[in-house]
DNA sequence: CTGAAAGCGCTTACAG
DNA sequence: CTGAAAGCGCTTACAG
């Protein structure tokens, strides 16, 4: 392969000049450029990335480790917007995305912290959603910038990350089923080890009390993210009966199908004797029938705000901690109506 | 940030004993060891990945370029599950997955030359399935290993590709087709433009010569890729009257979704009048109703298997040619039917 | 506008 | 087992 010098030797000028043409940032005279441009065409030289890299300390790189911590992640509907999001925004700005891979929360961190520490990229977005406070302590031990996509432990202030509010938008969610008469309102989480699993739950248990509705334990369960854990979540709350639900609210939109399978499947009509709202409008949640009400999480715009403003700051020298919550959408469709008594 | 020569003057020994310790193989003594240890860890020392790239030549990165071209792709079958599959096998073998964008099929192929060209990671693994002669060409005349997903346009056994038999599989489900009596069978593919389309396009063609079933130009449409593509198809061949088919094959299930829903609103029952063949086993493909027989493509077996050969070309330093078609099944479930007459 | 030199932070063949 | 030196392929401050 053909390296700066060979060109230097052949077009007859020192290896700086043939460096300075291809930067294109230095005066070069016509005459000088031309001669330099053909050796280069004649040798088929391409400047070195790596080499580059180590003299200027940049590698036009973002990082990113995926937390494969559940059979299905990569066909949910996270981490293809997040890598949508992620790769248009970094294409505009000619950066690359260095992906790694990491089987669970723990092997997240190390992953993220060998990545930092080799320094092969500029920048990293934290997907991990469990971040502890000593492990954002760490991060931010060291110098190279981050932005965390999902909020931290506890926000100092000093620190850049994107997410939904998850905890309002629940609440909306729920608000929206009482003002359609609904009072015996279930909560399907996801896992209850996961930060957004208690930030939802908590904005379902503040929109029943805001409403003075009662409350029942038995109307609180977790389904993992599971279609299956969506349809038990209904046989166990079925078992209640005058007490079972009249509405569901799912955090995910495969374990409102589940919720969905099971009630069919005991002859409950939805929406006209019970409500389903699902959470993140999969591909599947307009094809089902009824078609499922589900609250949107742009996923991908949370992506494109932390690349946007992890390469403005590695630009710029210095990080801007937004602390920034993206909108999020309730699409009411067919798997929601009005509480018909009972 | 400590360097190696930070480190070689606390423990009082030369750099290069350092990066003995750090590479490990070398024999060094224990004490020795234990001072560059102690030394490392006072001053939270990492090896800078750049640095050693740039000496050893391996980066330990394998490149991918993502051609976004069209909306939808990141959300689609595709993307998820190759990500899936290289990321999987990367992270088995301690590689890294750089992604670039891109939003042509022109594009595509200049950022893999950029790749290829800055010598940013040890291997490639090429997703463009248009490519022509020339560009295979072009990839031949450089150094660096690469693995195409998708069979080549010309294939002379110096090449390295991993791709799904699409006319074979095709043809089975038109077959299956057939064999459930259908003889008035529709064909709707993706983008006429695209290699693949081309590819299924024969297989169908193939299966009714060889059951000596009548053909019509007119039960051939493009949808590409799209739900609506598939919802027009219907419109255009219900106007065939008597002649309007009686089963659809689609080329991806977004398509199939559309033609089962424009039967549905011209009150053609699916699956006793008329049966719908998707393609791919996408999540809304089970969850439509009826639920879609598909053709399923395993995408992250096949990405699987690319970067798998790429990695141990790149360590053996000889890139193995193997061509290698990924097995599809057809997943039959409540689209499909016995032919009715009419 | 261009050259010569030093440096980015590692590795490794060569000696001892 | 360890050191000294040269090299990986660029960039850039310094001179002129």
């Amino acid at each position: 392969m053909a390296t700066i010098r060979d060109v230097a030797i052949r077009a007859g000028v020192n290896p700086s000049t043939v460096s300075r043409v291809f930067s294109g940032k230095a005066k070069i005279s016509e005459r000088t450029q031309r001669r330099v441009l053909a050796a280069a065409a004649a040798l088929d030289f391409h400047p070195n990335a790596i080499a580059r890299s180590l003299s200027v300390r940049r590698t036009h790189t973002v990082a990113v480790v995926v937390p494969h911590i559940f059979p299905g992640y990569f066909e949910d509907c996270f981490f293809p917007q997040v890598m949508r999001g992620l790769l248009e925004v970094a294409y505009e700005h000619g950066y690359r995305i260095l992906v790694g891979g990491s089987n669970s929360h723990k092997d997240n961190i190390t992953q993220t912290f060998e990545i930092l520490g080799s320094r092969q990229a500029d920048g990293i977005v934290v997907l991990s959603n469990r971040l502890d406070v000593d492990t954002v302590g760490a991060l931010r031990q060291q110098s190279t910038p981050f932005v965390l996509v999902g909020r931290p432990p506890a926000d100092n202030g000093a620190l850049a990350w994107v997410d939904a509010d998850n905890e309002r938008y629940t609440q909306e969610a729920i608000d929206y089923l009482i003002g359609l008469g609904h009072r015996r309102i279930a909560f399907v989480g996801g896992d209850p080890e996961v930060a957004v699993t208690a930030e939802r739950l908590t904005g379902y248990v503040t929109a029943l009390e805001r409403a003075n509705l009662p409350r029942n334990q038995a109307w609180i369960d977790f389904g993992y993210f599971a279609e299956d854990g969506g349809y038990q979540a209904v046989q166990r709350m079925m078992a209640l009966g005058v007490d079972a639900p009249s509405a569901y609210y799912a955090a995910n939109d495969l374990m409102a199908i589940g919720i969905m399978r099971a009630l069919r499947e005991r002859g409950v009509c939805v929406p006209d004797e019970v409500s389903v709202i699902g959470t993140n409008n999969s591909p599947e949640s307009a094809h089902v029938s009824p078609p499922l009400t589900t609250l949107q999480v742009p996923y991908a715009e949370m992506a494109a705000v932390a690349v946007r403003v992890l390469i403005e700051g590695i630009e710029r020298g210095a990080l801007e901690h937004v602390q920034w919550y993206v909108p999020c959408t309730l699409l009411t469709r067919g798997s929601t109506g009005p509480y018909r008594g009972g």
